[in-house]
Parts: structure tokens; sequence; C-alpha cells
DNA sequence: TTGACATGTCACTCCAGAGTGACTTAAAGT
DNA sequence: ACTTTAAGTCACTCTGGAGTGACATGTCAA
């Protein structure tokens, strides 16, 4: 017989869904699969939060599967100091660098795209506030904001890589780069850094 | 009765897998749904290919889902004109236009991402074969090519604009960004225009 | 101590999709 | 005409996952 804590229980559920997540992927993600690996009868599910969907909802509230602020630039959190391309680098690379090691993050994206899950909308949401927080942050700093569109520039960088990130896993390559293969990792980190670089060079000369 | 004719049947049936992939999206891919999509009998499937997988492969083989080279740049098949900056957002752009009008195209590509699909192997080996081309063109073009990474740059781009699209139908927005919005396209191409200019301008002046 | 309630367990149904065995009938050759 | 073969049909099983009703038991309060 079990413990008979009904927090206790709940929590146990929660932390079934993450530990799913993050060792067999979203597309696992299930009442039977949760029970089991939670250890608990699926009908504690359905009681304590209502189904699947409502698990999800209540995962996504309370789990913290993103990168915060601190994970992605420890100590930078005034970039008044350096310049913009330092500190855009400094964000996008500390963003990839803190996804790659977040299996449980990467599969919340995966699941996000492939539309299947109920959890989408929810975490899609959270990320959404943080990432508009990182830009803001940026734009701030910045006083071309006016001709640079700062969002629509990180998102395709941030996008970017973390569409080859995702990929990595399916498909293995794409362009003929090795999504599996540090060295390659490395080729696209310095075109990443080469694309933000040339950006806010040229701008300063605009600007000049 | 039908017409007993297995050749028109397997088409009817490679049909109906398109059909499914357009307008149901990569999710509705079994082999109920596509008997019923083909007004066919499901054990004709397995005659005929021997299961899901192998009718999948014989799909990803015959079938035309990707915009051909002369879909993203129509006439511009020599590019030795132009700038490389033009070449290159011409082929980028080209690839988002032709991307965004099919949308059986995205749910490979979703499909891809998702793992969950035998497709993915296939249709992204396919692909890659016709991206590598295009890289190819535009490296050959390049004099630049030892210190630029064409294929690193493209990668994120491309697969930057490729997140958004597939993220429009799921989540909507991203960074902001209304993924739905042709306004908020504008931006981000936009953006990928900026980018890739940028790119190539700095370029210059490194080298002259 | 006892009764009530909440926690946990068990055993089931329902459904959708995959896959198969056995039958029917059209077509093509002799 | 008759046999053979392959195309198509039908009806079934098997599986896995979702969901539910009824029961057992630990806990706590009166």
């Amino acid at each position: 017989m079990k413990i008979r804590d009904r927090e206790e229980t709940k929590k146990r559920i929660l932390e079934a869904v993450a530990s799913i997540l993050e060792k067999k992927g979203f597309n696992n993600i299930g009442i039977n699969n949760i029970a089991r690996e939670a250890g608990i009868d699926k009908v504690l599910i359905y009681r304590y939060f209502g189904g699947l969907p409502e698990l999800l909802h209540e995962f996504a509230e309370q789990g913290d599967f993103w990168p915060s602020l601190a994970d992605i630039a420890p100590g930078e959190l005034e970039l008044s100091e350096g310049s913009m391309a330092d500190s855009s680098l400094a964000l996008l690379n500390g963003y990839l660098r803190e996804l790659k090691k977040r299996n449980m993050a990467q599969e919340l994206l995966r699941g996000e795209l492939a539309g299947k899950n109920d959890l989408s909308a929810e975490t899609a949401e959270i990320r959404e506030r943080q990432g508009k927080q990182l830009i803001e942050m940026l734009s701030l700093g910045s006083d071309l904001s006016r001709d640079l569109d700062i969002p629509a520039v990180a998102a395709i960088l941030s996008a970017g890589f973390t569409y080859l990130l995702l990929r990595a896993k399916t498909s293995g390559t794409y362009l003929g780069i090795d999504l599996n293969s540090d060295e390659d990792w490395k080729r696209i980190e310095k075109a990443l850094e080469l694309l933000v670089r040339s950006l806010f060079s040229l701008h300063q000369y605009e600007d000049s």
C-alpha cells in the first residue's frame, strides 16, 4: 500500500511527466506511461488532475524546464558594457548552450511543433514571455532599434539553431552539416557569430 | 466492384498519402486513413506495398513534394550576374515562398521533426540532396568561400524561417511575432534580407 | 471505537488502428 | 467453356491506450 498523501502523489505524477519527457521524448506522454513511471494507478491522475490535458496544464505552470535568464547569461545581467553584438551573441549562444543541455526542453519544443499535444499552447506561452523579456533587454540597450527589427532578427536566428537542434535527433544532417558532430556545431556557432557581428558592424557604418 | 487494375490502384494509394498529408497533416497518416481516402481496402496496401513503412518509402521516392530549383529561382539559373547577396537572397526567399505554398512539404518537414514517422529518413535524404545542390551553386559563385561557411549560414537562415513557418500552425506567435500575420512575415523577410546583405557587405569591406 | 472520507487498487469497458485469413469474382490464356 | 491467377471484399483478431465503476483500506475526527 502506498503513502496515502495526495500532495506527494501529485508531485510524483508531475515528476513522472518530466521524467518521461526527459528520457523517452514527448511521443511517449500518455496516461498509462505516466502512471507506470510514477508508480501509481492511473485513476489517480484522473482524480487529481481531471485528465491528461489538465495534468499537462499544471505541469506547464509549475515546471521549470526553460533555461532562466541567469542560466543563459550568467553575470551579464547588465549588458550596458560591451557592444550590442557581444550582448546579442552572449544571449543567443547562452540560449543555445542551455537548450542543448535540456533534453526535456527540446522535447517540449518538439511537441509544440508536432501540434498533437495539448502542452503546446501552455508551454509556448511561458517561453514566449521569457523570450520577449530577453528581447526587451536587448532592445533597450540599442539606439538602433528604430531601423533594426531586433525581434525579427532574433526570431530567425534562434529559430534557426532551435530547428537544427531538434533535427539532430531525428535526421542527423542538414545541408550537409552533421548535426550530431561537435565539430559541425562549431561551424554553426561560428556562422551565427558572423551573422550577428556583420549585422551590427554594418549598422554602425551606416550610422556614422 | 472496382477497376481491377493494380497499377491504377497503387497510384490511388500513393495519391491518398499525398492528399492526407496535404489536407489533414502528417499526424493522420495511417493505414486505415489512407485506405479510406483512396477508397480501397487496406488489405491492398499490404499486398502491394508490404506495409506502411514501405508505402511511405515508395511515396518518398516518387513523390515530388519539394519545390524544384526552377520553382525556387525561376530564370535565375545562372547567377553569375548580380551580387552574392542578391543570389543568396533570391534562393532563400524563393525557397521560403515555395515552402509557404506547399502544405504537404511543410507536413513532411513536421514529420521529420516529430520523428515518429518512418517517412523522416527518406524524405530528409531527398531534400538534403536538393539543398546541397543549391548550396553548391552558391558556393561556386563565391570567391569568399574560404572564410565564409556558406552551408552553415544557409542552414541557420533556412532552418530559421522553416521553424517559424512550421510553428505558425501550432503556436501562432514567436518572440512576439505573429506568425500568422502577413505583416509580421514581412518583418521576418526584411530581417532575413538585412542579415544576408550585412554579411556580404562586411565581407567585401574586409576583402578590400 | 467507530464512522466517514479520502487514498489507493482492481478489473473492467470502449475505441481506434494494425494486421491477417478466407472468400468472391473479374480477366486472360488455353 | 474452363481453369488459373490476381484484384478486390469481408470479417475477423490483436494490441495499446483512454477512461470508469466498484471495492479495499488507511487516517482522522467525534
